[in-house]
DNA sequence: TTTATTGTTTCTTAACTTTATACAATTTAT
DNA sequence: ATAAATTGTATAAAGTTAAGAAACAATAAA
């Protein structure tokens, strides 16, 4: 029998001045009300009220514990509400943990919209690639590229970018344009391995897939120093065009083999679990999910 | 599931850092203390611990609401401490109902003694004859003479004292000394209504009980009244040894009729109920058992 | 008197709690 | 590297309890 009930039914019958009356209050039998009464004396070893059939008034222990009861009862509902508040409106912080170059050029602005409608929610934002124990770092949502092997995590597709393969005018000129998968096993290509597979390039022509296992003069779990090596002639790389759109529209980067097909990079959003998913994390999903495709260029 | 166990449970696994300790330590099963927790955050509509098989970790609503919880159990353990205490220790105020001439020939003085053992404890008296509501009046312990035809109300005999009937000497020469319960048809019998039954008085001779209904020229409702005006020569009266043992020995009364059994006063303690005795009244009750029956000079 | 209402008791059914057992995931030990 | 142990959870069976209906004794009002 659940005690804080009990503890109702008797601030109940304390006002009521009777089983019964508190008994129709609460819509209970007033059998039920006699045995959450009896129940607390029994756990108190004291009575707390003189009754008879017809009269009714409070122990010197009943009033202690009336006033007692009603004080934690408020406890526990005000404790409730406010937890239950910060379930219903975001609040608090909110722990993000994106890959740094499409965190800082992507999310982080997303953010600063975001933050605007919520006064009472502040961001701490990791900026950080590879594989982290989302609940470990106490993580509340994760930005995620290509597919994720964790069953534990629910992910969120949010956009996707087409990759493309490109490299300097200069170093073009100087070591050619390759023009089949194949050609570029003699190139210098940087790999990015924060985007999976590492060493693998993967493309779709009109004879069915061809995957090439490329090796460079550079590798970096970041996208940003392999892009600037390239711009800067070391080779080709392949990224997500919303890291390199602007330096092929400006003529620093050229693409190359656009005749073949690559699988976009999916951007997904993670979370821990989908039940009970607190306001802030479920605020922010909606709203980056509605924001990013536009800035990224392309649809979910 | 009584949500304060639940609420301990989830404090135990926050504090043990996992559901398995925590159920050692409560000694029930994982498969309780994971239910425990399930139940409280549906309660809640709020994940309280990001958990997977081998990391746990506190959610914002989580801190949050181990915090209020400790808090509340707090405070309900103090209350059901305090509410025991005061069943245990004598303290509070005993309210005590009896009868005016014992109440404050013999009972206030064996109160005076008793409270000198419980500082905590105070006393309200109220001297008042004839049937009252003890739970009404909110009541703890009474005084009463004679049975008592109340079922809901627990008895325990305290003392008797025998009843004699006597007048001044002064009125027994002007009226004669009445030799036979018969003769007091022809006698003013003073009745002090407060001892039932009213006007009948009662004797056991020889030959077998017999039952006189007397009248005279004063009735009340308090012994005191008749016992003085039987000392001013208007009647006889039937009073306990008590109340006129020493106008006895001091030749102010004269008892008549002593070779006539009369059915001695018998006094009695009278409470509410017997379950969840307090404290106060449990141990006033073992007191007054105690120290009664030497005042009255009958043992029970 | 009859009628209605009170707090309580008894009894039965429905609901829930608890345990035992199994399982998937993951770590530690050998 | 394989086996053993430990974690949180799921599921079903057993055990326990809560809930309401009806009946009851006591009392008050009509």
């Amino acid at each position: 029998m659940d005690k804080l009930t009990s503890m109702n039914v008797f601030v109940r019958v304390a006002k009521a001045g009777s089983f019964a009356g508190a008994a129709k209050d609460l819509d209970i039998s007033r059998a039920m009300a006699t045995k959450h009464i009896m129940q607390l004396e029994s756990e108190l070893n004291t009575r707390l009220f003189n009754r008879t059939t017809r009269s009714l008034s409070l122990t010197e222990a009943g009033e202690a514990y009336l006033e007692r009861c009603q004080q934690v009862l408020l406890d526990v509902a005000e404790m409730e509400s406010a937890i239950t508040h910060l379930q219903t409106e975001p609040r608090g912080t909110l722990k993000i943990l994106a890959p740094p170059v499409i965190g800082a050029s992507h999310i982080s602005p997303g953010l600063t919209e975001y933050l605007k409608n919520y006064p009472d929610l502040s961001v701490e934002m990791v900026l950080k690639g590879g594989q982290v124990d989302l609940i470990d770092e106490g993580v509340d949502l994760a930005i995620y590229l290509g597919q994720l092997n964790d069953t534990s995590l629910v992910a969120r597709k949010l956009a996707s970018s087409s990759l493309v393969v490109c490299a300097s005018p200069e170093y073009l000129k100087n070591h050619g344009i390759p023009q089949d998968p194949e050609d570029l096993e003699d190139h210098s290509c940087l790999i990015n391995w924060a985007i999976p597979p590492r060493n693998k390039w993967r493309f779709k022509g009109i004879l069915g897939e061809r995957t090439v296992t490329v090796t460079g003069r550079m590798q970096a779990n970041m996208a940003d120093p392999i892009r600037n090596a390239a711009v800067n002639g070391l080779g080709l790389i392949m990224l997500p065009r919303y890291i390199v759109g602007r330096d092929i529209e400006q003529g620093r980067l050229q693409v190359v083999m656009e005749q073949y097909g690559i699988a976009p990079l999916e951007i997904y959003a993670v979370y821990p679990h989908r039940k009970y998913l607190s306001a802030k994390v479920r605020s922010f999903l909606e709203f980056i999910q509605a924001w990013l495709p536009h800035r990224i260029g392309m649809n979910p």
